[in-house]
DNA sequence: GACATTATGTTATTTTTATAACATAGCTGC
DNA sequence: GCAGCTATGTTATAAAAATAACATAATGTC
């Protein structure tokens, strides 16, 4: 049985653990070959490994490629921004009772969070403009 | 062999898909019972599954119990505002570049982000003091 | 104290995943 | 054109996960 994503032969269900690595991957570089993304993978897969299983993730509908003269090039099938705001919303409810309020906050009083002017102007901002009410 | 906590027999490891799903559950309620955790799951998996499963989490380190009379409440063993602070890492470089200010602006330009007033002063006053300079 | 009820414990089986060996095909340069 | 390199395609197998049947133990009730 060939593999062909137009006629895909698993649903698209939840990721499994290597899956969900390799789309991370992914998303982080917007797109790869099965040699890039191995290289960032733990675990030392061959590249035989990492090939079936982008074409079972193509066969599942979450990636999809593109020929670059000889190679494949793999994608995210959902664009960035909307895998994104998915993976948002699910942190959001589960960690922080929904509460965007919260997020912010957690974000802005970490550490780490070092902002330039620029971005604290653009984040005030917004704070203004929710203040003025409902858009 | 028996499945005892103190003597992992498994490795903490990543999660697999149903791992997560209950760990997903235990981090919105903080603590659970087996059938508790049961009803929110999909796929309908029958009461031994959700146990058995249960079990291999607690070996792996993830979860611990509490007998409460009669049954077992289960609960993750990291707490949530420390998973959630990696989640919320892991969330930030795959998606946002590692970039807060990238997020904290989506969560405020979203439309389902509806703030208080308390909330959006509150934001406002972290902005001041980061614009303060570094603590 | 026997019985129903409600737990948890153990073990087995099926299904899915992860892995990779092996095969095939297209270039490239000599 | 063929040897070697670099891809992708197919298929097999080992490992892990998901599922649940079956067993055992505690508790409460009549």
């Amino acid at each position: 049985m060939s593999l062909n994503p137009r006629n895909p032969t698993r649903s698209p269900g939840s990721l499994t653990k290597r899956e969900r690595q390799i789309m991370d991957v992914l998303y982080r570089l917007g797109r790869a070959t099965a040699a890039g993304i191995r290289e960032r993978l733990g675990g030392r897969p061959s590249d035989s490994t990492v090939r079936t299983q982008l074409r079972v993730l193509e066969d599942k509908g979450h990636v999809r490629h593109e020929e670059q003269g000889l190679r494949y090039v793999y994608m995210p099938t959902v664009p960035r921004h909307a895998a994104r705001k998915s993976a948002l919303k699910h942190l959001v409810d589960t960690f922080f009772d929904g509460s965007h309020a919260q997020v912010v906050t957690t974000l802005l009083g970490s550490d780490v969070t070092r902002l330039s002017d620029d971005e604290l102007d653009r984040i005030a901002g917004l704070i203004e403009s929710a203040r003025k009410g409902p858009r």
